[in-house]
DNA sequence: CGACTGTTTGAAGACGATCAACCCCTGTGG
DNA sequence: CCACAGGGGTTGATCGTCTTCAAACAGTCG
């Protein structure tokens, strides 16, 4: 199990040296198609992509009702989307890890509707989006990356339909949050969640207390381990089983 | 109030003679921009057009996990997008009127994420979807129009989420049936369901018994007045603050 | 008329929310 | 070094809403 005082993982991907596999070394993050571009095309994108940050803890990105002029892609940290209503509750949209776009959503209408905030320490590179939609028309791929993230946003925010049990719902989302980690080369069975658990409730539309008790009957099963905000997956195929019917939605 | 035997509304909207000042009577639908778009414009998009249908109640427009080659306008009557997971549940994602586009979330992948269901008797318009994306690239209106279609999409599928009553949910979902028909000329205060409760429960998430007993108590209010599948708004007012909640989600 | 589907209504039960208390860790100041 | 305050997290007991189960009802089509 876990110590209290060791170090479990690396808050980075591991360096490779010079080769980049993944694309969250890389400042586009997901609008790097798998291919990549021609050289032609990545220096048209340098020249619009524009690092910011840090941002801290619970400093925003972007505001909701703000005027919408750029995406951002995660560099480093964890960015949570959220929408507030009249009466101030506040409803978690989702998290996003480094390499992934932030701000699509906003293409519908000419302000943000959520807000982008910062979960712990966070850098993103900022892309101009009428200069990247102009740029996509003279760049099929680009163009069709776009489409592509975009079709798979739509996707994640319909996943969270349905009728699930909160096991259901948390390990899911576990088994989703190893995955995009592990496809940044981060591993695959500890991972950390910096979140509060407050907010994974909220995004799961669960009271902090019942996303508590869950992880307690996970690790009673001897599923996880968990020290705090850090998680070890000790029963891979237990847990997939219990996010099954979410994910595996043929 | 409503009489058993009398016809409440046209099955149509109004027509307007030689004016169409809504896009339900253009076969583009939602792909027309506001402005519309140039004559050579019109032109291509007329080439890669093709009608089909009639589609009867319960009959597939697509299927999931069927190759994904195009998206579909309606042209008459209601689809619904439906997932089934490995034990044959099905989850209800959307219900879709005259006009509005079926099939973007399948871009990303090269499978159909969902089943696509006429509700009742549908037309639709077929477009190649490589098609499409080849001509948005040279025609930017039209790029921009996907954009922000499959935005959108992503900011409705994101409005189902957060924790919220059996009225809220009904009411925001008849709501937003109004003014989506409105839209396309319908009355806003007369419309028809054609689906059957239990899909409206389905896709709110809720038992169909909720659903019914929820349409008694606003009945009981006073709020609307129903015969079967056909429903008058008699306090708008009063629906909108049951909606307000899920609806005003700045 | 009778089988069928879809809808409504009632009663009992389950799941998660809420309320309340406590714990643990951190940081701060004496 | 210890005391204390504060936030986040956990645990237990109770409550409420929606689900489930069961039955009756309505409209439709053969």
């Amino acid at each position: 199990m876990l110590g209290q005082t060791e170090t479990l993982w690396p808050a980075s991907p591991v360096d490779d040296g010079d080769q980049q596999h993944f694309c969250s070394t890389c400042v586009f993050g997901n609008l790097c198609m798998p291919n990549g571009y021609s050289k032609d095309a990545l220096r048209e994108l340098h020249c619009l992509v524009e690092h910011v940050g840090p941002f801290r803890t619970g400093t925003e990105i972007f505001r909701s009702g703000g005027e919408f002029t750029a995406v951002y892609s995660v560099r480093a940290g964890v960015v949570k989307t959220v929408v507030r209503d009249d009466r101030g509750r506040e409803q978690i949209l989702g998290f996003h890890t480094p390499g992934e776009l932030v701000g699509l959503n906003a293409v519908y209408g000419d302000r943000y509707p959520c807000n982008a905030v910062a979960v712990d320490t966070v850098m993103v590179c900022r892309f101009s989006f009428p200069a990247i939609a102009t740029l996509s028309a003279k760049i099929p791929d680009l163009q069709h990356t776009l489409f592509k993230l975009m079709a798979k946003d739509i996707g994640t925010a319909q996943m969270g339909k349905g009728d699930f049990s909160a096991e259901e719902r948390f390990a899911a989302f576990l088994v989703n949050w190893c995955e995009r980690l592990a496809e940044r080369g981060y591993s695959d069975r500890r991972i950390s969640l910096p979140m509060p658990r407050g907010d994974i409730a909220n995004h799961l539309n669960l009271a902090p207390e019942t996303v508590s008790r869950v992880i307690r009957r996970l690790i009673d099963e001897g599923v996880l381990a968990v020290d705090r905000r850090d998680v070890e997956v000790l029963n891979k195929s237990a847990l997939r089983s219990y996010a099954a019917s979410l994910l595996q939605r043929a």
